[in-house]
DNA sequence: TCCATAGCCATATAGTCGTACGGTTTTGGG
DNA sequence: CCCAAAACCGTACGACTATATGGCTATGGA
């Protein structure tokens, strides 16, 4: 056998090289060209690890929908060892998704430029399907074991919760993206986004969980 | 003097080509041969009318969003006419909004992919920014109004109310747009978005007006 | 009637992009 | 040691694109 190289590792880092170019100059700017440069390899190297840019692109949407999702669960699993509310988990995991400093902020536009392209890209879009029905999962899924510990009432339909909680966070992400300094009264808006989750999150986790106090 | 042409039907028309375009194929068929011949007109009529691309862009963005706008000031008044509740008129605007009917979904496209584009051309990000702000201005006049005629509870802040239902509905609409058949429970997505909403509208619009019963 | 000028068009131009292609370099196994 | 095959590179090619340019056409006013 020949020279080897680790190839899940290389199209990760040209993935990343990818990521790295659209959050710094936008969709546009992410050419073959570009990239490679961006990733320090020729562009003859990004053409052997994928076929092609489109190939390209859909697999570096799929690396930052996976890292956002890693880290949400790495909160949901901190926050279960600690033994935290539900709803605190929640809250956590959603202010996760919120561009509220530039970290979040660089993600958020790189996943919204993404989505922006999933309108006529049909791969790009089960991407954003998929992201998205993983997400509901989740609030579903916290929903639910919040009805068995106590927190959430009995008659709550989950499905429904996690869509609303969901489509809220979506709504206040695109807000708090074109206007992060807006004020709104006395409060700015990455206060009020907060609050504004808290308020509906509130709505639906009104107990407390029953298992320890 | 020599022949005259009416200026403003003309860059209306081509603008409208752009929108055509867009909603057809996408953002990146929008090329100016291909809107021209949208359009019916030459390449040069267009850069005649049209100083840049970015300019017609532009143009045809401010053009989507103000037909918008406009057909909710009609739906308003439309309702006030007919002494409608401000809930009621209200809800009728926001599912005016979503991408409820193929005719929605075309607008709704053809208005998400400009928002993608705006996430690198401040030009377009400052017509989102208005275009965002002008509901939130017309959500929160009808809670101030609200207010004043019953239908909802002195106590509460119209922006706060104002910007939970504009991210209420953005996040709604995404959903919709991506998976319009998607099914909730018993129901499908579509109910359970204007179900969301007249919820979310029951819990600002708690009273009824006192001025005619 | 005439012509300046806006309306309108076809084509040329300069540049960019994705990808194809031919090449060199490296290295694991025989 | 050797060599096949993978890793890797630079460049050329073909397809588009936005825009510049020059010219033709029609008409309102003098």
């Amino acid at each position: 056998m020949p020279r080897t190289a680790d190839h899940d590792a290389r199209r990760r880092q040209i993935a990343a090289a990818v990521v790295g170019v659209v959050a710094a100059d936008g969709f546009d700017a992410a050419t073959v060209a570009r990239v490679a440069a961006e990733a320090g390899v020729s562009v003859g190297l990004v053409q052997h690890y994928f076929a092609s840019k489109d190939e390209l692109l859909l697999f570096a949407y799929q690396q930052v929908t996976g890292d956002i999702g890693d880290r949400v669960a790495q909160l949901i699993a901190d926050g279960d060892a600690r033994r935290q509310p539900i709803s605190v988990v929640v809250a956590a995991s959603l202010a996760e998704l919120l561009p509220l400093d530039e970290r979040r902020r660089g993600e958020y536009r790189v996943a919204r430029a993404f989505l922006g392209r999933a309108l006529d890209n049909p791969s790009l879009a089960s991407v954003a399907r998929a992201t998205a029905a993983d997400l509901r999962g989740r609030l579903s899924a916290a929903v639910t074991n919040g009805k068995e510990c106590g927190e959430v009432a009995p008659g709550v339909d989950a499905e429904l919760a996690a869509t609303r909680l969901a489509a809220l966070v979506d709504g206040l992400g695109d807000q708090l993206y074109l206007e992060p300094q807006r004020r709104v009264g006395s409060r700015d808006l990455p206060a009020v986004a907060r609050r504004t989750l808290g308020e509906a999150l509130a709505e639906t986790f009104t107990g407390e969980c029953r298992h320890y106090r």
